[in-house]
DNA sequence: GATGAATGAGATTTCATTCAT
DNA sequence: AATGAATGAAATCTCATTCAT
């Protein structure tokens, strides 16, 4: 049901800043950025390969995109969006922290969850990391609104099953930090650092969830 | 003891690879280098802001290094060598995979070396990590000398704790991923999201390791 | 009706290597770079000379010509080739060797032609003397190109007449070294050494032309 | 007798001008300025490639040669001299224009000499015929000392030949231009466009003298 | 909307020359 | 005499952006 929310939230977004409305050109021009960014760095990338690349004129690309840098927020932006958006959203619709019967189910969804979500963006969230530290605009961005967001939400989640003795007793932002850490670990090692290895995602999700439960579960004497 | 090689190691390498027979004006050529590259990045960085950082000629820059790359080359690629040094002298030098009692004696002394190492060198190694995936030369030497090195050693002496029984079943590999993962999530956020927080390594040190110690541990029944 | 094949031909290259489509700008770069190469050298002449001579932004000339050696090479190539072009043309058309009566027609129509063409692309004729011996690239088309078509050509048209008996006996490689000498000796003393004495090139042209007849001429004992 | 006279006059100007106390670094830098001079262009060479090829510090070019143009001058200008020297030295002791009995034994003389020189000196010789168009003092020196001394000198020569009924009735500027072309067209062909072939002097200074002569004698009706 | 020629500011790089050692 | 680090002016080239069509 989380996922079914997340289905309704796309599409929302989707309507308000993405590819509705756009014309072919256009949406060549963002394929092409893409691509360029990821592979090179927004930097080294220079607005007259993207034209070449889109199959479009220099002057095309400032037509829709004011500057080079508006290209990039326009590419960059949304995705940040949507990386919030579920968090965000429950938090609307007062879902409550207690939609996950236990910790380990909510850790096997949202690791899914977000594996999913960087698989299929892969290349715009590389050029998120890569760009988040040298752009003031998307800096504010990471941390006035998704950090402080997302961050309180988990943090809620996780404070609630500790209360019930699921957890170690320890500052819950180091127990976020450590699950965050394994999973994205594994996510990092499984679409940056070997993407082309053949992955199990099904069990090593097991593995790492597993890793998680045993590695922050109260300690018995 | 390990400690003590490494000493010696580093200051064998600073010899052969750095410092030496360089001038005054280079070694301020280098350290601007180094501050504005991690500040704004390779590509963004002109060598004319260099030049003025260091209080140097534009032309000295390049009388030093033939090219602006080259002056990035030779940042890294030292940096990328001290990496891997301490794990392949212990090969040269048979220090055995057994020479730590207990795996989380080696996990506390790595994680403390290497966090060590990147408190020391935070600037280049944020310049590392970003400009890795841009330039194939430093993906070569990651590649093929840091990656199976230091891979290579790590998974020998995981395979041995594990065959004493000490960690759970499960390919090596992923136990390496995890631990990493671990360690390397907090050496992250205590030197690149939160470098201004007040941290007390010791304690999330311990923390770290005890959550890997528990996470990998062989499951009883 | 040489010369009107020439006309043809010269057309016909027109159209396909010059000043067709080419922006205002770009017709005025050429000539800027075609007048200070020809009085100072291309390694001597600065881009942004030409830019000013020209009227035009220093990077105007870089969207035409991507490097400044490509510039040279734009104006060079096509006066190489319309220099190979009559001869290989008359191959073409199976045009005779014997379509002059007299060797000696023969040289006078080659001469006043030669001259007509150096005297008219004397600047460009001057860069490619100059640039050649320095330019693999133009080494290359001149050797591999304009020498073994033109030369093949001339050397036929000399055994011809040697076969008529009009020509000593020697070797036809010599006797082409003569005419060719005597003939461009004109030329450069005319075009370089003092192209501001004042010439009469068809008295000239006999005298050549009957130094030559007589200095070939059969022995009679 | 030209012969030892020569002789004795190029030991005069080498001691005046050249390798007498050099040291031996200026003899390297000068080899080595030649060498790419003469390959690449005078404006294409850079004085540190110089200071390489000839293994010495950059400064110590300009030790000798207070600038670059200094270098090319003091390369240049010496065989500039020894090309006019055998003519102004012949003038000066009054060695009579009637040495040579035969116009041909004159011819032959001069074109075996030049020859020789050229080959000796062609890398020197190359260097001039490149630069003396791009460098007013070059081109004084030419204009102002060898084209009229060495010129007027063969004038009077051929006047003399001609009025002794030896040679055509013909201004002696055209005659002078048409020997000096015959035997230039040889020896730039043989030392700059097939320096590799392999030539039999002798037999083709012959072929250009008898050219010369045939072409140039009196026509008999 | 789309084009692409033109721009000019600025980036990287070269290089002749100087000067302290 | 010789060195080679340092310089700064200038050269080549890049590129985001503008604008007339």
């Amino acid at each position: 049901m989380a996922e079914e929310m997340e289905q309704w939230l796309s599409s929302l977004l989707r309507l308000t800043d993405e590819e509705e409305k756009m014309t072919e050109k256009q949406i060549k021009i963002i394929q092409a950025a893409v691509d360029i960014f990821a592979d090179k760095g927004y930097a080294s990338t220079s607005t007259s390969e993207i034209a070449q690349r889109a199959g479009v004129a220099e002057g095309t690309i400032f037509r829709h995109y004011k500057t080079k840098k508006d290209l990039l927020l326009s590419i960059v932006a949304p995705v940040m969006s949507k990386l919030v958006a579920p968090f965000v959203l429950r938090d609307l619709h007062q879902v409550l922290d207690t939609e996950y019967e236990q910790f380990e189910d909510f850790l096997r969804a949202m690791m899914r969850n977000r594996l999913e979500f960087v698989v299929k963006h892969a290349p715009i969230v590389k050029i998120m990391l890569h760009e988040i530290p040298f752009h003031p605009e998307l800096q504010s961005q990471f941390k006035e609104q998704l950090f402080p967001q997302v961050g309180e939400r988990l943090k809620r989640i996780i404070t609630h099953f500790q209360s019930r003795g699921d957890l170690i007793e320890m500052p819950p932002f180091a127990l976020l930090r450590m699950s965050v850490s394994a999973i994205m670990g594994y996510i990092f090692t499984r679409c940056y650092l070997f993407p082309e290895h053949d992955w199990n995602d099904e069990e090593e999700i097991e593995r790492v969830v597993n890793f998680i439960m045993h590695g922050l579960a109260p300690r018995k004497e």
